[in-house]
DNA sequence: CCGGATCCATTTGGATACTG
DNA sequence: CAGTATCCAAATGGATCCGG
């Protein structure tokens, strides 16, 4: 292969690779729900929607459903009664922690860029 | 203030933070689109039109609008005939690279998660 | 070539009420 | 408490056409 093709060939991997990422990160919650999560070994429904600043039980729920698909969080019935459920970073879920971290950290130089000083 | 009041705030500020970051990456492409520019010094519209496979001209138009107000990418007018215009990620758009390829590796550890083997 | 404008279908998501 | 169901408004986004 020429350097030439080599060079096109990783860029479209790399496209790909971000791409298989973004399809388990879609959606206007998950970031944060996963932020959420990062910091607690186990977090119930009700301090979830509690942290999400905006976010609806119904979107809740749905995100939730979609992580747990992807086996980025893992969730957790106790029966006490009422009902209790426990959401956790999968040992897979936490390989996102340090993204998360960056994402951070770039809000903070981001928002010193924008709004300046 | 006692370290359980410090926890709860530290933990306030990295919710805020990432959404800081999120409230410029939103969107289905931002992230597909910074990934395209992340390889190249300058990249043309129709360029990546082509690498952000499924984006259409309108929301490619749209976001990159959106990226170029957060002073995430930068957009140069040549006057040839006809017109070409360039983007490349800013100094401060280069700060997501690191960004980008954490996820790409991401997605390349949660896609044998998932797929298997 | 680089988009803007229009039209229209699909998706998203809030509010509310309800159940085990 | 932890969701689900329904209804409906708004945002998203594709296809197409058009103009500089």
């Amino acid at each position: 292969m020429s350097p030439q093709e080599d060079f096109q060939a990783t860029r479209k991997r790399l496209m790909r690779t971000v791409q298989d990422s973004m399809d388990v990160l879609n959606g206007k919650w998950k970031i944060a729900i996963i932020a959420s999560l990062c910091c607690f070994t186990k977090r119930r429904f009700s301090d979830i929607l509690n942290d999400v600043v905006g976010i609806s039980n119904r979107m809740l729920s749905k995100e939730l459903k979609e992580l747990e698909l992807n086996q980025v969080i893992k969730r957790t019935v106790l029966d006490t009664q009422p009902i209790t459920v426990h959401y956790e970073l999968t040992e897979h879920g936490k390989t996102l922690q340090p993204i998360i971290e960056d994402l951070a950290a770039w809000g903070v130089v981001h928002h010193k860029q924008i709004v300046g000083k």
